[in-house]
DNA sequence: GTTATGTCCAAAT
DNA sequence: TGGACATAAC
């Protein structure tokens, strides 16, 4: 599953990391993956038909680790399997269903121990098995959603659109479809592997974010073999990396015709058929249809570009009827086959994911530049505060602003603190430095300073501090600012620190 | 150097 | 089942 060896190369977007490091925010959870980790503890008895709830208890087990930690869940659950992986579906749990035949014959010959270990392999987390973590989630009222399609759309859908902060799963797939962060390989005890999007460049060679787009890092794993598409032979990550690094082609039907030739491959050969493969492979991780908790309708992962529709990839997946959707989303009946599953279940409010917003505590104000991120204070406290509050408070801010630096300065970034305090500075007798309020000769990095230390610093103003202030005392006591740690990585370019800006939005400040 | 293949082990209590 | 690792093959 997934991309081979793609978890190997993103090594320097990872990082060991601990649940409690997203402590204040939302997690994406795939329900899958658990399930599949806790019917190891009771193999035998889930083919055998007998009655257990230890991978139950282990699921819940998991979902406590991350409540205890400050971290709220979201469970998603996988669907209907997608027509292009139907097949191998088909195939897989045909094979499943001959071995727990296999492990029960092995059972009832007395040959007990072979056959626990047969079983072992061959459990099958079913709809049905799925359901009953379900109903725990739902006497627990925690949020949980069973995605129409693939899990891996849904996670990634939710962590897009501000619904989730970051994403629990195993599946380096998670990267592919976009998510920003992913905590991959969560233990009980909340250890696990940070994954991170905006990192990705660091991992792709020298000055990679110059040439490097997601677009290109997405068909490098489609070209190396994903679950949508089998590689060409002699094709992996390496080679795939290797042929797009230089192109500026965006086009595949022109651009993949050129890889026998770019890679000195003679025996290689690019079909008509691969390519529209190609194509459909790249359409399902770009527009898989998901569920919108928001509209509670079905809409693909990222909007179509002018011109297209849904009708246009039945591959990765297709609409259906309104109600259907909603009594899929919320598990009370089969996701393929339609018949109900348990007593049917309306969340409170009819809100099916909460976006709540976390603590103050969170609020991580020396770690995180607002003029760099582009965040709107204006439009981030209508969000919360009322519009007449934020206007006479924008007055105020204003008023200070001016005050500080003579004029009313905007969010672009572009003014250095030192050209703009040195002048009011000196009419007042005093070094910028102690204008800034720094200490000494503790010089502030201003905005257009490289990041080339290791040390994890961001470059912050006297114009963050004021806006940092805005938010703490006007917007925190009525809401929960949400945490942002934006931290400068080891060898963030500036040209990478430039991609993470754009990427920081003001969803992912306000859930 | 990269891809393909083969083996072993660990997922949980 | 997939991952990590070693080894063989291109």
């Amino acid at each position: 599953m997934g991309v081979a060896g793609l978890l190997p190369l993103l090594k320097n977007a990872s990082q060991p990391g601990h649940i409690s490091d997203f402590k204040g925010s939302t997690a994406a959870v795939d329900g899958y993956c658990w399930l599949h980790r806790g019917a190891f503890s009771c193999a035998e008895k889930l083919v055998l038909g007998e009655k257990t709830d230890m991978h139950i208890r282990f699921c819940m087990k998991m979902i406590k680790t991350l409540q205890a930690n400050g971290v709220r869940p979201v469970v998603v659950f996988d669907g209907k399997s997608l027509p292009s992986k139907a097949e191998t579906n088909k195939k897989r749990s045909e094979s499943k269903k001959e071995n727990r035949a296999k492990a029960r014959m092995l059972f009832a010959d007395g040959q007990a121990s072979e056959a626990k270990k047969v079983m072992r392999r061959c459990v099958e987390i079913t709809p049905e098995l799925a359901h009953q973590f379900i109903e725990e989630l739902r006497r627990k009222d925690v949020d949980y959603i069973v995605a129409p399609y693939e899990a891996d759309a849904q996670l990634a859908f939710l962590n897009l659109n501000g619904f989730v902060d970051f994403v629990v799963s195993e599946d380096s797939d998670l990267m592919l479809f976009g998510c920003e962060r992913v905590f991959y390989k969560m233990d009980v005890n909340g250890y696990g592997t940070i994954v991170e999007k905006s990192k990705i460049p660091n991992c792709l060679g020298p000055r990679a974010s110059t040439y490097f787009t997601h677009d290109k890092f997405r068909w490098a794993c489609i070209l190396s073999g994903c679950d949508y598409l089998e590689s060409l032979p002699g094709i992996g990550l390496k080679k795939a990396l290797k042929f797009l690094k230089p192109t500026s082609n965006t086009d595949p039907q022109t651009l993949l015709k050129k890889m026998p030739v770019y890679l000195n491959m003679p025996t290689l050969t690019v079909t008509q058929e691969y390519i529209d493969s190609f194509v459909k492979a790249d359409n399902t991780f770009l527009y898989q249809v998901v569920f919108c908790p928001d509209t509670k309708k079905l809409c693909p992962l990222n909007p179509y570009p002018a011109g297209v529709c849904g009708d246009d990839m039945p591959y990765a997946g297709t609409y259906y009827d309104s109600k259907l959707v909603i009594d899929i989303a919320l598990g009370n009946i089969h996701a393929t086959r339609h018949y109900p599953m348990g007593h049917p279940y309306v969340p409170k409010n009819g809100i099916i994911v909460r976006k709540t917003k976390p603590t103050i505590s969170c609020l991580k104000v020396s770690g995180f530049s607002f003029t760099k991120a582009k965040i709107e204070p204006k439009q981030a406290a209508i969000e919360i505060l009322d519009e007449e509050v934020v206007k006479k408070k924008e007055t105020e801010l204003v008023a200070e602003m001016i005050n500080l630096y003579g004029k009313q300065i905007d969010d672009s970034d572009k003014v250095k603190d030192e050209d703009m305090l040195k002048p009011k500075a000196a009419a007042q007798g005093r070094s910028f430095q102690q204008e800034l309020g720094g200490k000494g000769n503790e010089r502030p990095l201003n905005v257009f300073k490289k990041i080339e230390s290791t040390e994890q610093k961001e470059p912050t103003s006297k114009f963050d501090k004021i806006v940092s202030r805005f938010f703490v005392s006007n917007i925190a006591p009525h809401s929960q600012v949400v945490a942002v740690k934006r931290k400068a990585a080891p060898c963030e370019s500036q040209e990478s620190a430039a991609v993470a800006k754009r990427q920081i939005t003001l969803k992912d400040l306000f859930k």
